[in-house]
DNA sequence: CTCTACCCATAGTCTACCTATGGATGAGTC
DNA sequence: GACTCATCCATAGGTAGACTATGGGTAGAG
């Protein structure tokens, strides 16, 4: 059952993922699988995060100094990895929120002129 | 004169590209340079197409069937390469328009859940 | 002991953008 | 007439970042 509607990839909006993981390890240090069930449960499903994007999108995250892992056990005492958000990470979020926020502005200006 | 923020680059939204190329020419035949002029001033300058970005696109639109398109002489006597949307074109800026507006959405969820 | 859910990760491919480059033409200027 | 600027087209080469496909390990339930 289930709306049935099929999910975006995030491919539509490339650039965008690295936005959605660190807006999502905002909230707290968490690990991987949960990063993506996570956005796909507030975006009620429209958004769904491959492994095949997320994992690569997070060493990335990593490299720049973004974010943080750490291996951690699980409240199911499973073997995870945690993320975290740097104090450099939480500048970049800013950062992308709000050059998001401008860019849909823009495009909306041209799609729906005043 | 003009606030000097740095304009985007439309890179910062792969995919988006096609969209504004097409709700351009939904508003009627034109060239190539006057296409990104057009999005340059309705965006306040906010979205800069470069010219070895918009040729190669409108290439791609010409291929799948979207734009057709003529050579012809500018108001001011010069050669130059009009596009126009076909019926099919029409079509596929609906449908990107509304996939744009529903994946901006999914996004906002996540960035600002209710 | 088998199956499912959980959890990690890489290799290879593809799309689509950018930078850099090159050329032609019309109009105005000295 | 020569120069220069704005207009107009287009391709080559590089790169980023997503996808598909694949592979593996562990805990708990039946």
């Amino acid at each position: 059952m289930a709306a049935a509607r099929d999910p975006f990839k995030v491919d539509l909006l490339p650039g965008t993922l690295d936005l959605l993981l660190l807006k999502t390890l905002s909230l707290g240090p968490m690990h991987g699988y949960g990063i993506a069930q996570h956005i796909g449960r507030l975006s009620a499903d429209a958004l769904r995060i491959e492994e095949g994007s997320l994992y690569p999108a997070l060493q990335r995250l990593r490299l720049k100094g973004w974010v943080k892992a750490e291996w951690r056990m699980t409240p199911t005492r499973r073997r995870a990895r945690y993320y975290e958000l740097t104090r450099a990470g939480r500048k970049q979020l800013a950062a992308e929120v709000s050059a998001f926020d401008q860019l849909v502005a823009a495009v909306r200006s041209v799609l729906k002129p005043a």
